[in-house]
DNA sequence: GTCTATAAGATGATAGAC
DNA sequence: GTCTATCATCTTATAGAC
C-alpha cells in the first residue's frame, strides 16, 4: 500500500545497485545473473521473482539516469549564461555525474554499442544523438558570439570534450585523490587556455 | 622452407586480421571462436590447427604491436627536441598507431582489464605503467623547462591527454572525414592553446 | 522472497577422418 | 588445412515447492 506511487520499495533497488556496480566493472555481457545473484547472497532462479530478464535490469538502471542528465544539460541550454559559462557548466555536471552515477556512465559508456543492437534499446541511440546535439549547440554558440576560436573543427572539439570527459570514469574514484570538482577545474582550465606557458 | 625465419606465412595472419576486427568490435570476449570461424570461411573446430586457444590469437595480436608502438615512443624519449615538440610527437604518434592499427588499439583499450586477471596477460598493465611514463615525463620535462605552464596538474593532464588520444579509436575511421593527421593537428592547437579566443 | 531442480542453448576445446 | 562429431561447462530462464 503506502504512497500507491511506489509498489515495489527497497529490495528491488539493492539488487538493481549490485548489478549497476557489476555491469560497470565486468560489462554488461561479461555479468552473469549468476554474478549479480552471488553478490546479493541469493540464487540465480531468485533474482526472477523481481526482474523479467537481465535486460530489464539494465534498462532500469539506465533510464532514470539519463533522464536526470539531460534534464540537467536542458537547463543549462535554456539558461541565459554566455556560451563560455555554459559550456564550462555542462563540462562540471558531467563530471558530477560520474562522482554521483559512476556506475550507470560507465555502463552507458562501454556497453551502449552492444546494447543498442536490441531494439529494446533503440533511445540509447537517441541519447546519443542527444548528447551530441548539446555539446555542438553549446561550441556553436561560443564561436558565433566571438567567445570561442573562429577556427575550431566543431565536430572535432566536440568529439575532443566528450571523450574526456566521458572516459574519465575508467580511472575517477570518489572520496580517492581529486574531487570531481578539482577535476573539472584543472580540464576547464586546459580546454579554455591550453597548456602552453 | 623459404626463408627459415617465418614458420607459418599467410593463412594465419590473415586468421588473425580477422580475429582482431572482431575483438575490436564486439569485445575479445563477446567475440566467439565460432564467429570467427565463420568469418574466416571455416568451421570452429579448424582454428584450433592454428591456434591454441583463443587467448593465444589475442596474444599474438597485441605483442608486436605494443613492440612497435614503445620502441616509437622511446625514439621520441631519446630525441633532441624540445619538451614541446616531443609532446607534440607523441601525440601524432599515436593518433597515426589509431589509423594504421585501429583493431590493436581497440583491444588493448577495451579489453585490457579483463585480460588483465589472467597471468598470461600481465605484460598488459606493464605497457599500462610503461605509458604512463612516457607521458608524464613529457609533460614534466615541458613543465620543468618552462614551455608547459607551471600551475598543472601532472597526473591529471596526462589522463586527459591519454583518454581524448586514445578512445579516438572509437570514431576514427580510416579514409572517411578526417585524416589522422587533421585530428592531430587539431587536437595539438586546442591542447596546447586551448579553445577561447 | 528464496530455494530446488532443470530445461534449452551457447561456448571453448578435443579426437580422429579426409 | 579443414571437416565430422562430440564433450564438459556455463548461461539465461522457467516451474513449482517452501
Amino acid at each position: 500500500m503506502s504512497a500507491a506511487s511506489t509498489p515495489e520499495p527497497s529490495r528491488r533497488d539493492e539488487l538493481l545497485a549490485i548489478a549497476a556496480r557489476l555491469f560497470a566493472e565486468k560489462g554488461f555481457k561479461n555479468t552473469t545473473v549468476r554474478d549479480i545473484a552471488d553478490a546479493a547472497g541469493i540464487l540465480s532462479g531468485s533474482l526472477y521473482h523481481h526482474f523479467d530478464s537481465k535486460e530489464s535490469m539494465v534498462d532500469e538502471i539506465l533510464i532514470p539516469f539519463q533522464d536526470r542528465l539531460f534534464g540537467q544539460y536542458d537547463e543549462i541550454l535554456a539558461s541565459d549564461d554566455d556560451a563560455r559559462t555554459k559550456l564550462e557548466r555542462a563540462v562540471r555536471v558531467s563530471f558530477e555525474a560520474i562522482e554521483q552515477h559512476g556506475p550507470e556512465v560507465a555502463i552507458f559508456q562501454n556497453d551502449a554499442d552492444y546494447l543498442g543492437t536490441f531494439e529494446r534499446f533503440g533511445y540509447l541511440a537517441d541519447r546519443n544523438t542527444q548528447s551530441r546535439q548539446v555539446w555542438v549547440t553549446l561550441i556553436e554558440e561560443g564561436v558565433r558570439t566571438g567567445v570561442l576560436r573562429p577556427d575550431l573543427d566543431v565536430t572535432l572539439t566536440y568529439r575532443f570534450i566528450r571523450d574526456t570527459v566521458w572516459v574519465a570514469v575508467r580511472w575517477y574514484q570518489p572520496g580517492k585523490g581529486h574531487t570531481h570538482t578539482e577535476v573539472a577545474d584543472q580540464y576547464v582550465r586546459i580546454l579554455l587556455d591550453g597548456i602552453s606557458s
